[in-house]
DNA sequence: CGGCTGACGACCT
DNA sequence: GAGGTCGCCAGCC
């Protein structure tokens, strides 16, 4: 497939300071609301890079920082499963703690009603 | 310098 | 609904 800017948004949306910007945009997000990974990216220019949302707040220190990684999750309003630790519990803690409901299975509830919009 | 590996999501079969 | 492809960075061997 042909690169489309139309469907896929600009090329090198991702640089060296991918990071940063991911963060800048993180913690604008309201206690007690959420946002998606490709909502972020959308802001930031392509949803192409979702993904590298993700590998931003991954390299965060969860317990280090002022980043409210914890009200990132996927589009369909769910913690996003990590590959071994136990951070999705934690980022459930979080999200219960500043007034989300949230099933066990990680949903959030009435996501569509508490999703921040950039 | 090369290879691997992550918190994703849109689209296709 | 399930499974595969693709986009393509940063950090750590």
């Amino acid at each position: 497939m042909p690169y489309d800017p139309e469907r896929h948004g600009p090329r090198r949306i991702v640089g060296p300071d991918f990071h940063a910007r991911v963060y800048a945009v993180v913690v604008t997000v309201p206690a007690g609301q959420v946002t998606t990974y490709g909502d972020v990216a959308a802001h930031l220019g392509s949803r192409q890079v979702a993904r590298h949302v993700g590998f931003a707040l991954a390299a965060l220190d969860p317990g280090q920082g002022t980043v409210p990684w914890h009200r990132v999750v996927n589009s369909r309003g769910q913690i996003s499963p990590r590959r071994f630790d136990d951070a999705p519990s934690e980022q459930r803690r979080r999200l219960v703690d500043e007034g989300v409901a949230v099933a066990v299975d990680g949903q959030v509830e009435r996501f569509d009603s508490i999703r921040h919009v950039f």
